[in-house]
DNA sequence: TCATGATGTGGTACCGGTTACACATGAAAT
DNA sequence: ATTTCATGTGTAACCGGTACCACATCATGA
């Protein structure tokens, strides 16, 4: 490979003004330019970028850590920000950290050495020490679903509590007059505050008890156990609304091997939006996050946070949206 | 932070010294090992991968190229690909093509600046000038589902065509009397190779005929679409064998719209065996690749080849299994 | 006429590692 | 006693860029 000292030779200049010509720093004469221009294209010369990066620039990468890409909802929010990042110039590296504090520590210090630009974090096991170790370490990063705690630190998510709200609203619009919650883990911000907007919606009602809301895995296996054992509890409920998509999954396949139509007898909502959704039968009504607006948003926030051009950290809230599909429409 | 430099001085030694232990390359005496040792941890000291990968080193980072991460057959190849690549101590960069051979080649030439170790191509359109092109890189890859004429690139792939072969089997030992075929882009290999495995195995059948062949894009849509059509053509056929699982899943919707039983009427068999496949109703029989075990080989391999410690370039073709379930389950 | 500033370019230290080479020392082999 | 070789360590060039600083040249304004 040519390096920048092989054109300076070829262009009959010196490095320094390659080097500007390259950056647009500095000025540089027309001829000049045309010369250097020639010889870059008669070399097949290409920047190292590695090089840049040990020279203190910018190595134009970012790293994305999320527990699983494999979880149906992340591919769609890593192509999102894959896209914002390439059409910025931006490399993405992709790391799954199952939620493992120790596997998220081990890939900071990777990156780290990397000298990569930033990290989003799709992952909600950030703890105070690594937060204080990336500013040790004086790298920017943008969290998504985090705790409006974190200081130095952007967020974005969606606004979780009302689409709890919303869920509760469409299943009693539709007819319901018992609904029952399978809400995921609660040391994840979106299951807590889903429930949340559950709990504060139903609670006035005189149907409403505690053992209507069953905890699941935000799996479709643990949608599965939940539902059984929500059903057990309460045989007469008439609608669910899962916290997640894929658990909601889980109930439509535990409802149906119970041999309760849906939704002719049991009505299901799901959240996420998540592409799955349509295609199950029936089709699943969702709440949808905007999942690749989400992560469009949080690369397009990292990057304007590595070139310096943002102002103060600032949590981002979208709204999410009704879904309605077959399984929460009532004939009746 | 703290330099190779720094860590020398402190530890009263030469950077080169330093260099030896960290690299375990030539003679480091045993206190002036524990000297380093503790020099090294009270710096917090992280050697720079950047600074490495200048000085002529791995940068022990590798791309992998796909079409889209949101297509569900990749994220679990992914998965596979990570994780291999984290126990080897290397770092995965996402690229998203969209099967374009600009934004392909763009890729390249960006992955070359930042001097990554290999690359993994799980996307069709890699053409000559670009094997030729890596090739002048000195750019190690392997790639996912290429045909067997390539030189110098090692293929990981699974063999389709008895793919095809053992659908067309599983479908007639169902009790299937007319089977029709959607296949995907001819352009892909695999689609290719799963058409031609259907095809032997069905033109003796005095019911065959090429109009019982219709063209998918490897998509839902396309999977409805060309059932339609398919229908249309052949409003006797009992089964339907599927290029790939989500024209499956389109061939599932459109069936259920058109009021046509599965399987009581129409049974249906995919190819792929990715997660969807589980969440359908009826659940989809598949042929199922070994996807993660793809991802694993090929990230192995690439690893291989990297280090230096592979032979010769060469196919590997791994073994796809029936996953027989309710799709393609006659009572009778 | 001379100071001033815009334009244009080159020299070179530096980023943080790796590694070839030189140079010790001490023990074993001849 | 001398060669030989394993062990142990330091010096400095190098990887390929960036950027500071010095130094021209020339037009303009005082």
């Amino acid at each position: 490979m040519a390096t920048i000292r092989d054109v300076a030779k070829l262009a009959g200049v010196s490095v320094a003004t390659i080097s500007r010509y390259l950056n647009k720093s500095g000025y540089v004469n027309a001829d000049t330019e045309l010369n250097i221009k020639h010889a870059i294209e008669k070399l097949n010369y290409l920047p190292s970028g590695v090089a840049r990066g040990l020279a203190g620039k910018s190595t134009k990468t970012f790293a994305l850590i999320l527990p699983d890409i494999s979880n149906p909802f992340f591919p769609e929010l890593a192509r999102a920000v894959e896209d914002v990042a390439s059409t910025y110039g931006f490399t993405v590296i992709l790391c799954n950290s199952d939620g493992q504090i120790g596997k998220e520590k081990n890939y900071i210090d990777i990156l780290k050495s990397k000298n990569i630009d930033g990290i989003i974090f799709a992952s909600n096991t950030l703890g105070q020490e690594d937060v204080d170790k990336l500013a040790s370490f004086n790298i920017p990063f943008v969290c998504l679903d985090r705790a409006p705690t974190n200081k130095s630190c952007s967020v974005v998510r969606s606004n979780n509590r009302e689409g709890g709200r919303l869920a509760v609203k469409h299943l009693l619009e539709s007819g319901s007059k018992k609904i029952g919650h399978i809400y995921g883990p609660q040391d994840l911000i979106p299951a807590k505050e889903r429930l949340i907007g559950y709990e504060e919606s139903v609670r006035a009602f005189d149907w409403f008890s505690p053992s209507l809301m069953v905890q699941g895995d935000f799996g479709i296996s643990g949608g599965i156990k939940a539902t059984e054992e929500l059903m057990r509890r309460h045989p007469d409920i008439d609608a669910i609304f899962a916290g997640n998509d894929l658990m909601a999954v889980g109930a439509l396949k535990a409802l149906h091997r119970m041999g309760i139509q849906v939704p002719g007898q049991v009505v299901v909502c799901g959240f996420d939006g998540i592409n799955m959704t349509e295609i199950t039968e029936p089709e699943l009504t969702t709440i949808a996050q905007p999942i690749y607006d989400m992560g469009a948003l949080v690369s397009r926030i990292l990057i304007k946070k590595i070139e310096g051009t943002i102002e103060a950290d600032q949590i981002y809230e979208l709204d999410v949206t009704l879904i309605p599909r077959e399984s929460t429409k009532r004939s009746g």
